[in-house]
DNA sequence: TGGAAAAAATGACCAATATCATATTTCAAA
DNA sequence: TTTGAAATATGATATTGGTCATTTTTTCCA
């Protein structure tokens, strides 16, 4: 359970700051960022924004998971990213001054502060190092996104879970991977009974251990070797 | 036909550069730009970087198109963006300090120049306007590949054929769009047959006029409500 | 200008995966 | 602890779109 109350957050001793891209800030502006951030808890499933809103600041996680995802025409969600503690969301569509494309919620109950974006972009013509680092993290994204609409468009569905794995890997890290069948449909872009079954291919070809809800992968080089990496 | 030689092309009169990203530069830094480049006249389907290498600067679009794709294990590609004249391509790696994921190849003869990568980054240092231009040009370009993505992953490809037109109409504008069927398949993620047999489709249902390779849009409307827009 | 190579087009067939229907399990609230 | 709703699972079936084989057309250049 996390601490409800957020009055014990504080961005000098936010773990999840040290290793972002705010990382980088020297003791003035945290403090400065301190007393112009607001902090709050949200619940499983509230949402930090919608698409089509505009933005008015960025979003950092302190504790929690967070996913950003498009709605197609029937409704369906596409999971775009699912950003964990330490990362900011939210910046994108602040810089390039257009709505919101994505809508972010929570996958479970998290802590997440929020800085105005005069503030925000304040920081970043004072800060080079912050700024670069935005640069390199958007281009970096930008690179993950090329490979990501590869994959949707040449491989399989069974390949495709094999390198949406690889990424949840990365992100749950030593953690089973906790998400719903139909999120994770929606993140490897097929229909919830199809991952079902290719889950259950898994299962018994030994690559993976379920337990209801969570994941656990026990064969990562099978998995490296039918995503095709 | 394109001036071959390329003693003619100057920053300070290239057309494309007004509307681009470097149409903010002052009379100073457009000289010292000009000073610092090199032109280069392309023929038809020559690379001007390759997967897998390293960033060494930008190039300049002063008149052609490149294709930007990537190559999937059985060596299909996967055109990721197209790109003409006064567009800069290959910065997105230089930033991210990572090898190219991308190729960068003309689709006809043109003219390209290229900027070094310290000249590029000093350039960016000393032009506020430069920098949040590129900073806006990388987010922008990040919404645009969640909607490639949610497109990818919950579009048929008729949807996706006509989404992509969509794209083609913007970038050819008034020229009628001239792309082999293979390119074309592979920026909307299909086979070249089914490809060739949609465009069939498409000209019995008076949406497109085709003269071999020539492709004219001659209903937009119902282009656009085909890709549900 | 002719001829070879590349590109485009067409047909037949099949596999992957979506859809729809229904059953079963899990979970949370009363 | 029960119960109802949501999530997960499974089966049957339909359909899209990929693959392979072949033909026709276009392009390019010697």
């Amino acid at each position: 359970m996390l601490e409800k109350s957020h009055k014990y957050i504080t961005c000098s001793t936010c773990v999840g700051r040290k290793s972002s891209l705010l990382g980088s800030l020297c003791e003035d502006e945290i403090d400065h960022m301190n007393d112009h951030k607001a902090c709050n808890y949200y619940k499983k499933h509230q949402s930090l924004f919608l698409e089509g809103s505009f933005p008015r600041g960025v979003f950092c996680i302190n504790a929690g998971m967070v996913k950003i995802f498009q709605r197609g025409d029937e409704g369906k969600e596409q999971i775009i990213h699912i950003a964990k503690a330490g990362e900011m969301v939210g910046f994108r569509s602040m810089f390039s001054e257009i709505p919101y494309k994505v809508t972010a919620e929570t996958l479970e109950e998290s802590n997440i502060c929020f800085i105005g974006k005069d503030d925000f972009l304040n920081m970043m013509d004072a800060n080079p190092v912050l700024r670069n680092g935005i640069i390199k993290e958007l281009s970096r994204e930008l690179a993950d996104r090329a490979d990501f609409i590869t994959n949707m468009a040449q491989k399989s569905v069974r390949e495709r879970l094999a390198f949406t794995m690889i990424i949840l890997l990365d992100i749950y890290e030593k953690e089973p991977i906790n998400l719903s069948r139909e999120d994770l449909a929606n993140f490897v872009g097929t229909a919830t009974e199809t991952l079902i079954r290719l889950l259950k291919d898994f299962k018994e070809e030994g690559i993976i251990e379920v337990q209801t809800r969570k994941i656990s992968i026990i064969n990562k080089e099978k998995l490296f070797s039918i995503a095709g990496k």
